[in-house]
RNA sequence: GGGAGUGUGCCCGAGUGGUCAAAGGGAGCAGACUGUAAAUCUGCCGGCGUAUGCCUACGGUGGUUCGAAUCCACCCGCUCCCA
């Protein structure tokens, strides 16, 4: 059903596309705030674009906004599904794109407000047209990775899809199963049907600003929001999660700070250390986050420094909202 | 006071005469990324803009040797055991 979302978005500044204001930035770099600033001054609504928010009772270990913050800027894209659930891309645009209509609809400005680069890549750009996964191809494919080694299903890949292998290093298991997975299914190389992010056809009227700090701010940041968030309970928040019958899925119990505190809450690792774990996997994660975005086009930036404030950074940013073309 | 160890690059840690700028891991830096993405994968990682090149380097000083992180002597630091 998705290519019929993508169908119809033809090219950009099509006067009937919704406009969208993407602000992302790496973790803790003050985008919530922000995003919450500009949205307070345009009555605008703002669409959560994070893999991790989306999972219900994961609030603290995911920055999420408050319930009162919620209540005075509709949220949208948060809370989506149970910590037990698998999770997509293709059903974070699904739901991403429910919203902008609504959003759209009510007339008010559409904010996408998060740090998960990939689904800004979807929702801006599209996904292709393509099957999602199938558990039994996968395990299969992955049981054959693990019995007659990687290699060889990289060589498999070279023979059906020549440019996905050349593209796809051979130790990177999760994109050559995808591959082969979708070959499998569809009969044709994905490499043929991964082509909409080269034509970079927007599907949303989009305006793309970028928050950046310098280096030593990000990290004296993030250092302070995990300090903050074992504050505010999330080892609690953790072990509540794990005494559900229903469990986490891999996706949740992948999350930063929930990884490394299940460890701990099963005498793997001592608090501390989970702690010092959590600080060092964040700003890692922030790094490949720069890495996205440095690559992204169009990209309005702004330099936060540590004094600046959700206010000041709204002003700033007030010039590319408001520019409309 | 006596005895046994140990000291390696930002950190941890292997190496006991040449093939060692020194395994491996961590951290750091850079990159990739289309249905698990806060995931997964890659490269670099003593200095000299490049190098089959030079310099600096395995606690310190001195020695043995064609050649030492590796052997010897003394010194310094740390650890443990006996007293």
């Amino acid at each position: 059903f998705l290519y019929h979302l993508t169908e119809g978005f033809a090219g950009r500044n099509n006067r009937s596309m919704p406009k969208v204001v993407f602000i992302f930035g790496c973790t803790a770099c003050g985008k919530g705030a922000a995003g919450r600033e500009i949205a307070r001054r345009l009555g605008g609504q703002i669409v959560s674009v994070d893999s991790m928010k989306v999972y219900r009772r994961m609030d603290i270990g995911t920055a999420k906004p408050t319930p009162a913050q919620r209540a005075e800027v509709p949220h949208h894209c948060i809370d989506l599904v149970e910590p037990s659930e698998h999770f997509s891309v293709a059903r974070f645009v699904e739901n991403a794109d429910r919203a902008i209509g609504q959003i759209h609809a009510a007339g008010a400005p559409i904010l996408a407000v998060g740090g998960t680069a990939l689904y800004i890549k979807a929702l801006s750009e599209g996904l292709f047209e393509g099957p999602g996964a199938d558990p039994e191809i996968r395990a299969s494919l992955q049981g054959r990775a693990e019995a007659e080694g990687l290699a060889a299903l990289h060589a498999e890949l070279a023979r059906v899809d020549p440019e996905a292998a050349g593209r796809i290093h051979p130790n990177d298991a999760k994109r050559i199963v995808r591959a082969l997975e979708v070959y499998r299914l569809t009969g044709t190389p994905i490499s043929e049907l991964q082509q909409q992010w080269d034509r970079s056809r927007q599907r949303y009227d989009c305006v793309f600003i970028g928050l950046r700090r310098g280096a030593e701010d990000a990290a004296r940041r993030i250092n302070a929001r995990v300090k903050r968030m074992i504050e505010l309970g999330l080892r609690e928040e953790v072990a509540a999660l794990l005494a559900e019958p229903a469990g986490l899925s891999d996706q949740a119990a992948q999350a930063l700070g929930y990884a490394e505190m299940i460890r701990h809450l099963r005498g793997e690792i001592p608090l501390d250390e989970a702690v010092e774990q959590i600080k060092i996997n964040t700003r890692q994660f922030a790094k490949r986050q720069r890495t996205w975005f440095r690559g992204f086009r169009q990209t309005h930036w702004i330099d936060v420094a540590p004094e600046d404030t959700p206010e000041t950074v709204a002003d700033a940013a007030m010039e590319f909202v408001g520019r409309d073309e």
